[in-house]
DNA sequence: CTGTTAGCGCTTTCAG
DNA sequence: CTGAAAGCGCTAACAG
């Protein structure tokens, strides 16, 4: 049953005195050297008058392509991908195609998304880093079914799809060891909550699964290893997620009978939280306690003090938009690209 | 050309040794009293086999709905977005429909997403609160079209689509009635940047323009003139947008000869950015100077002060995402209808 | 229980 | 310069 009796081009055609193949003709702007200017106006009036717009399913079906392309995601309201959202929205806008976003939070929402994608719900798809439940394998598989698809993700290999790779663990360890060599001890890791369930032991796992853990967290093991620290289960705690959850995180930590002299949190947000939490004890920041943060957010610059970061140099995601869309619309297949996202330890005030 | 060869319902069919038409029941789960048990299994396995997954856009032609509904906002990053995105999210993989994101910061932008939605590119629309460059009278438009329509608007009359309103004005108006009986003289306004262009002159402006501005800045430009306080341009800025913004605005305000007693912010995020930007210039808040906010963000509760601020008293948009499937789902025209999302004044120690 | 078939609305070759 | 016609992949009558 259709909803409303839509016009469609035979009724633009029907009224303009032509055929649907001229509606189509003129529609498309193909109409150079095929219809005579009066002609196109009488269709255009037509059009106008009737309020025709081409259906776009049955246009999809036709030319075998939506133009549109899929922006996955791992959660809603996160700033880090506020700039690449932006980007991806431009580079669209240019190539005259939609954005369809996928937020994939879950096990399910996973599986229905890589199902859209199969269903060829998009021309191609961009997933952003830190997207759970989503094995590197299956993302192959779509991408060998002959989707365009960019990856952001550092333990794949772009076989054919597109990887950007941001390197956390260097720049990561950089700022922990700094923390180290500052003499502080007690440095408690404020984690995303899929970042803080338990640390597979390194010699009962296999070498995929360590790998598989949070690249922030197996940083932050890491240092702990380097510099003969043994790991606190109290200083290993959620709250990364969003502001409130790290400030009362934080505030949590301070109470401790023996509490930290140092936060490493995993989102800018969180540390800025953190920041304030350790003010409303009563303890300066880096005084008492030294804290970073990730992800190099501007708001970083604009505290007191300004926030210690790890992150990307840039954010400019114009490199990767391209990517996409050079794969969506070069019709033979492309070798699998990569390109760097280089973090870098970004020290300021706060440690 | 097509990308790839698609598995397409024919080749399982054909492997599975049956008609197309089974495989279409089979893969729609409308199979019960209609195709063996046995069939069945044949036509799944044969659908793994071939990893076949029905074609969308051919679907959608034919049954002529896309199971999308589309997400109108105004801005990307901003997190009076965020819940609403949240729940017309849940709500869409309840009713098994994908969610389309529109940005809208551009009058460009909105006539693409206004041509997109009248080529049926979703079944459905949800245009969120303060989105520009749409005219109501084209949104009403759509719904004549037959498009389902969910507006959260002011001032727009639900015909043939809902209504959600959140009459901003008097709670806002609440706020700074606050101000000024608290003796506040000197009172600023911080906005977005399309709140604070030149205020139309009230006795030369027909009733529609001035209904048009932003009610945050009527609410002001009003509650000067209930109080008799002049309007000061140099107290009108932007810098709601954003966290920095906000920040280098509340500074530069500050820094005046004769800087303000009072700043109202447009955004809760800008008011935090306020706060911190009073007590960076040895100014304490509420005492030098007091700060609202607008939004009812968590974040204003972990402030210190805590953040007084005008907003929604419930985050809760469930109810909208309920209307637009509601509509989506009938198929018979549902009547205009109206909820209401009440904001209010809600103090706290930063006035 | 299963197959045949007629489109959904559009684009695009091919004739004229 | 324009029209006729095929067909994209799928669904849903309808016929068997």
């Amino acid at each position: 049953v259709p909803r409303s009796p839509q016009p469609t081009s035979r009724d633009v055609a029907k009224l303009a005195g032509v055929s649907v193949a001229t509606v189509s003709f003129v529609m498309n702007g193909r109409d150079e050297r095929r219809v005579s200017a009066e002609t196109r106006e009488r269709v255009l009036d037509a059009a106008r008058a009737l309020a025709y717009a081409p259906n776009q399913s049955a246009r999809s079906l036709r030319r075998q392509r939506t133009e549109r392309v899929a922006l996955v995601v791992g959660s809603i309201g996160v700033p880090a991908y506020d700039q690449l959202t932006r980007d991806l929205h431009t580079a669209a806008d240019d190539a005259g195609h939609g954005v369809l976003t996928l937020v994939v939070d879950s096990a399910r929402r996973a599986d229905k998304a890589v199902e859209l994608l199969h269903q060829r719900i998009a021309d191609g798809a961009l997933v952003a880093a830190s997207v759970p439940h989503l094995p590197t394998g299956i993302l192959a598989e779509l991408a060998r079914s002959g989707l365009p698809l960019v990856v952001m993700r550092n333990d794949a290999a772009p076989e054919g799809f597109d990887v950007v790779r941001a390197p956390e663990v260097a720049a990561c360890a950089e700022a922990l060891d700094h923390l180290f060599r500052d003499g502080r001890r007690r440095v408690a890791f404020l984690g995303h909550a899929h970042e803080v369930g338990p640390v597979p032991r390194q010699d009962a796992v296999p070498e995929d699964d360590f790998a598989a853990l949070s690249e922030r967290r197996r940083a932050y093991v890491e240092a702990l290893q380097r510099h003969g620290v043994p790991v606190t289960d109290q200083l290993v705690v959620p709250g990364a997620d969003d502001r409130v959850a790290g400030y009362q995180a934080a505030s949590a930590l301070l109470a401790l009978p023996r509490p930290p002299d140092a936060i490493f949190a995993a989102s800018d947000r969180a540390a800025i939280s953190v920041m304030n939490a350790v003010r409303d004890a009563g303890l300066t920041v880096p005084g008492d306690v030294a804290v970073v943060g990730v992800g190099n957010l501007a708001e970083g610059l604009i505290t007191r003090p300004a926030l210690s970061t790890v992150g990307p140099a840039t954010q400019d995601y114009t490199q990767v938009a391209r990517l996409l869309f050079e794969r969506v619309l070069t019709p033979e297949p492309l070798p699998g690209r990569t390109i760097d996202d280089p973090w870098t330890f970004i020290r300021r005030a706060s440690t």
